[in-house]
RNA sequence: CGGGAUGUGGCUCAGUCUGGUAGAGCGCUGCGUUCGGGACGCAGAGACCGGAGGUUCAAAUCCUCUCAUCCCGACCA
């Protein structure tokens, strides 16, 4: 491809409205045009970037199996409806209404779409195990679409839909469609993790993500560092405190009721009583579904994780409690509430660690006032001792005792095992070996194709630009041509360019009448892995230059044995990524 | 939806407080000189200042409403 004649526009200053480099990196470089909030153009570059990112992904897929079709994005509200999603998905379904005033929405997620497909079609266990997976634009209506690519509203997504009899079968499918996942993305050239995640609106009872490692990631990964277990910080669970439970110790006196003038927070209870905040117990008031309410107790220097306490209620949204139902259910203003002494019956729940001793300090459902020397075995009725809180990185790993750490990271990827969840709400069955009919067993695995370009970015880039693994780069090398009045230089360009578009290899050949300057810069910004420059000096020593973009090595390459040396120097470059041509 | 901010040539911004009829840099067009890391000179084109209403002799500037975009919180590939 000609630069002369192709459509880059790029910009030397950084948009006004761009935030993190992927998106500040891909408009400059010409690759993609916001046309509105979260909803972008890609350009002829940014096409070919994500266009490879696809292609490798449908590589994978349709080697594990998988079969590729293409759902509609306009879907019925019946269905929804049918799922109880229509309701549940809330303000992120994009709904529209026909001419006719029926209702629709623009598809976040196809589980309804597919579910539906195959109802009336898969009829027996012999027509199973099936994977069905599409390659499409997504539209979620984000409350907060930002940073470009990474979190739009429209954007490209694989999703993938597997169908089994069994739960093991579905188990096999979901390790299938996790295996492939690892080879896409290695594949892809990115430094990535899968780790557990909690599966959200999506739903389903386990699920993994596959995290790339980014210091601007918009999660936060705990990671052991002996072992191999990884999780996302809502889902990773705490390891259990070890040794009896000592919250009925009998040596601790009666609670008794202490005065603490206006000391609402924990800090503020700690400094008027001269104690450490582990030694009290926060007691956090919540709704869950704007109904019910629910208490929570936490070591007062530990922070409540909200989904695990959904997860243990059962219920699709967590709340704090406003300020009236704290006054209506504890009798006390904010700050002051407690599990002792509470005279309204609300299911209460405790975290593990707060059964390791007794002795605590708590709010006493009065103003102005605590208690200390609280038991809470003794004292009040705790309906469930749990895993509430969220891990800290001086915890150890759950799983081997072992230090971990924190990295953050950005969800390209999500594998969830669904179950009977979909099948059993939409009726869709098939007949088993003993003529028995059963609800099929789904997984769906998403992974976020647009979304991959900008996390790639967003983990290789410098000062002057992208630095793309070759595998997902829109040209993989820029050959540029410093000819100018130089024919000599520009015929023999001409020659590269010609001999390297015959090795079936993609080249960016910049032969604009451009400065030099502006074409390094360029071809920096772009973030080709590979550059070849030759000039009018190389040309008279019989060699062209080529300069590796990660590391900004350079080599010659003699023109006598162009290809040879070329390919060498290419094969090189890949390995340097870790990646096999 | 709450909290904060910004809308001025294609892009990045100044001008707004203290009203007097729009400016810079980059980019773009033409000519010339340059040509290995975003050149220089000369000559140009291009904005009714997000929109609507109001105050005023006069509004980018003041007032009201509205729209859009961005940032901070709950969602997610």
């Amino acid at each position: 491809m000609r630069l002369s004649s192709y459509y880059i526009p790029t910009l030397k200053e950084d948009p006004a409205d761009a935030e993190v480099m992927s998106h500040k990196l891909l408009m400059r470089a010409g690759m993609i045009r916001k046309l509105t909030s979260g909803i972008y153009s890609y350009l002829p570059l940014g096409l070919r970037s994500i266009n490879k990112v696809a292609r490798i992904v449908r590589e994978e897929m349709d080697r594990a199996g998988a079969m590729e079709v293409s759902l509609p994005m306009v879907q019925p509200a019946d269905l929804w409806v049918e799922t109880g999603r229509w309701d549940y998905y809330g303000k992120e379904l994009l709904r529209v209404k026909d001419r006719h005033g029926r209702d629709y929405c623009l598809g976040p997620t196809h589980e309804e779409v597919i579910t539906d497909l195959v109802r009336g079609e898969i009829k027996s266990y012999k027509q199973l195990p099936i994977n069905l997976y599409q390659i499409q634009t997504k539209f979620r209506d984000e409350i907060r679409p930002r940073f470009g690519l990474m979190r739009g509203r429209e954007f490209i997504m694989k999703d993938a839909y597997s169908f089994d009899k069994d739960d093991e079968g579905a188990e096999k499918s979901y390790w299938k469609m996790f295996e492939a996942y690892k080879a896409a993305f290695s594949r892809i050239g990115l430094c990535f993790k899968p780790v557990q995640a909690d599966s959200g609106a999506i739903g389903g009872d386990f699920s993994h993500e596959f995290m790339v490692l980014a210091d601007t990631g918009e999660d936060t990964i705990a990671s052991c560092k002996s072992c191999e277990f990884g999780a996302n910080l809502e889902k990773a669970k705490v390891a259990q405190p070890q040794g009896v439970c000592h919250c009925d110790a009998e040596q601790t006196s009666a609670f008794e009721e202490v005065e603490t003038p206006d000391a609402r927070t924990v800090d503020e209870v700690c400094a008027y009583l001269n104690i450490k905040s582990d030694q009290l117990i926060k007691t956090l008031l919540l709704k869950v579904d704007g109904k019910e309410p629910v208490l929570a107790l936490i070591r007062g220097d530990r922070e409540l994780n909200a989904i695990k306490l959904r997860n243990l209620v059962g219920g699709n949204e967590i709340e704090m409690a406003d300020e009236a139902l704290v006054k209506d259910l504890t009798g006390a203003p904010v700050g002051f509430a407690g599990p002792v002494t509470l005279s309204k019956n609300i299911r209460t729940f405790a975290d593990h660690e707060l059964c390791t001793k007794s002795d605590w300090v708590t709010g006493a459902n009065k103003a102005d006032t605590h208690y200390r020397h609280v038991s809470l075995g003794r004292d009040c009725e705790i309906d469930k001792f749990a895993d509430l809180r969220v891990i800290e990185e001086t915890d150890v790993c759950p799983e081997c005792g072992k230090e971990i750490e924190f990295t953050k990271g950005i969800e390209v990827g999500h594998v969830f095992r669904l179950g009977t969840k979909y099948s059993e709400k939409m009726d869709a069955t098939f007949l088993d070996e003993n003529g028995k009919a059963k609800h099929l067993v789904m997984g769906s695995y998403g992974i976020g194709v647009s979304r991959i370009v900008a996390s790639a970015i967003e983990q290789n880039h410098d000062e002057n630009g992208c630095i793309f693994p070759p595998p997902i780069a829109p040209f993989e090398v820029a050959l540029i041509s410093l000819g100018g009045k130089d024919e000599a230089v520009t015929a023999k360009a001409e020659e590269l360019y010609d001999i390297i578009s015959k090795l079936n290899i993609e080249v960016a050949y910049d032969d604009r009448k451009e400065r030099p300057g502006v074409k390094f810069a360029d071809a920096d910004l772009i973030g080709y892995p590979m550059q070849l420059v030759l000039g009018g000096k190389g040309l008279k020593n019989g060699i062209v230059e080529a300069k590796d973009r990660k590391t900004g090595e350079k080599t010659e390459l003699p023109l006598d044995d162009f290809v040879e040396a070329f390919t060498a120097w290419r094969e090189e470059i890949w390995a340097k990524w870790g990646l096999d041509m």
